[in-house]
Parts: structure tokens; sequence; C-alpha cells
DNA sequence: TCCGTACTTTCCTAGATGGCTAATTATCCG
DNA sequence: CGGATAATTAGCCATCTAGGAAAGTACGGA
């Protein structure tokens, strides 16, 4: 439950998605394999930040690379976002279950395992 | 379709969701509020570290912070892993589309768009 | 054989990140 | 008041990141 052998691939998988340059990259590739040309195209960017762009994609595993001609087309592996996805469901129930439990959150604020203080202090 | 304003939001989510030791703070907090001592006990890690991840996903919004005389607790925010998953979803089809279609994709490695070369070489 | 196309690699800079120790702030309690 | 507890801030260091410019590699075609 707790620590899968996944968690360490979540550190780099998260990484590359923590950039909208490279979450727009993937979103081109939902629709279909690319050149590294065609993926740049969007982008003010030089080729050569794409391209590191890409590499970083592919460390994380979400993009699979080809070899044809002097084009290297870059494919979606959506593994990785499975992985992100069974991370994230997990705490569905919780922001489901916020029909304004925050405010609850706010109220219990007082820790719960050991007892530091606020003994007698009654609330608020 | 492309660029809601919540992408730039995303940005710090994922960066914030990058690091294991963050990860584990959640989901320590998903069963509850907890001070910063309460959350840094599990690891080997000094307090100032922890305090530094925290502002992290604080920043990210991920947590909510109280006042409580010298604790400041700290509550899971989902609202942001809401958006997570709203990201990620639209990638499902695609992930549960692989009944090894990943061998497809390999094979249709050449770009689709423009017409670099490839015209005449037939497959392979 | 040489040119153009498609990328990648190398080197640079500026700024963020992750960890530490030491010092500081804030609050409660005796 | 003075001490203990909770947590942040400040400073230091090593490493990583995002970008660009310039040079290098690899391949196809005339």
């Amino acid at each position: 439950m707790t620590i899968t052998p996944d968690e360490s691939r979540l550190d780099g998988t998260f990484a590359a998605l923590s950039n909208s340059t490279r979450r727009a990259i993937l979103g081109r590739l939902a629709q279909g394999a690319a050149t590294v040309n065609e993926l740049a195209a969007p982008f003010q960017m030089k080729l050569p930040s794409i391209s590191k762009h890409i590499k970083v994609l592919e460390r994380a595993g979400l993009i699979q690379r080809g070899h044809r001609a002097q084009y290297r087309p870059c494919a979606l592996d959506p593994a990785p976002l499975e992985q992100v996805s069974t991370w994230t469901e997990r705490y569905r129930p919780i922001w489901e279950a916020r029909f304004d439990r925050m405010d609850d959150y706010l109220k219990t604020l007082q820790p719960a395992t050991k007892e530091p203080a606020t003994k007698g202090t009654t609330k608020r």
C-alpha cells in the first residue's frame, strides 16, 4: 500500500510532466507519432531545446523513439501515465468528499498522534 | 481544449509531486492533519528540509496550513490533485487501448503531417 | 561526391532544488 | 522572567534545469 516499486519511477514521471512544453508534446503525440521537427513546429523555441525536452520524456519512459532515415520519430508510451493515474486516484475519495469539508479540516487542525498542548485551552 | 487556465498551475503541482518525500507527506496527510514534527518523524531528514518540502507543497496549493500556538498544522488540499486527475484521464483511452497496440505504433513510425522522404521506400 | 535536411551534442548562463548546520522567531509553562 | 518546544530563516554547497548558440553527425538525393 504505502511503497510500491514504481514509487521511484514516479519521481521522473512527475518531473517530466511538470513542464507545459513537455505536456503539450505529449498532447500532440496523443494523436499520433511525429518527428522532432513536427513536434517543435508549434513552439517558438529552438530545436535543441525541444530535443532536450524529448530526451526528458524519453528517459521518463513517456515516449518511445524510432529511427527512420534521418528522422527519429516519437510515439507516446502511456504506461507511466497509467501509474500516475493509479497514484492520483487514491486521493479521489478525498476530493470527492469535499462538501466543504475543508472547513472541517481547518477546525480539526490540532495534531492527533501526540498531545502537543492545547489540552486545557479549549477550542480556538 | 489545448490550453486551459489551469495549465500553468499544473506545472507547480507536478513539480511538487515529483519528489517521493513530498508524496509521502501527502500520503500521511490523507489520513488527517498533522504538525510539521509529526510529518518529519518517518524520515531521517532534518526538520528544515521537511519545512522546505512543506513550503513547496503549500505553494502548489496541495496543503493548507493552520496556526495553533507554536504549531503550524498541515492539512491536505486535494483540489490540485483533481486537476492532475483531469489532465491524466484524458490519456486513459490510450493506455486502455493498448492491446499491444504499441507494436502498431512502432510500425506506424513514419511522420504523418508532412512528407519527409520515405515516399517510395515502402514499409520497413 | 557533395549538399541539404534532421537532429543531437557540447558548452554556456541563470536560476531552481535538496540537503545540511546554525541562528532566529514564536509560544507555552513553571 | 526564563527555559523548553515547534518551526522557520539564513547561508552554504552540489546538482539539476531551461534556454540559447554553435558545431557535429547521419542520411538521402541530385
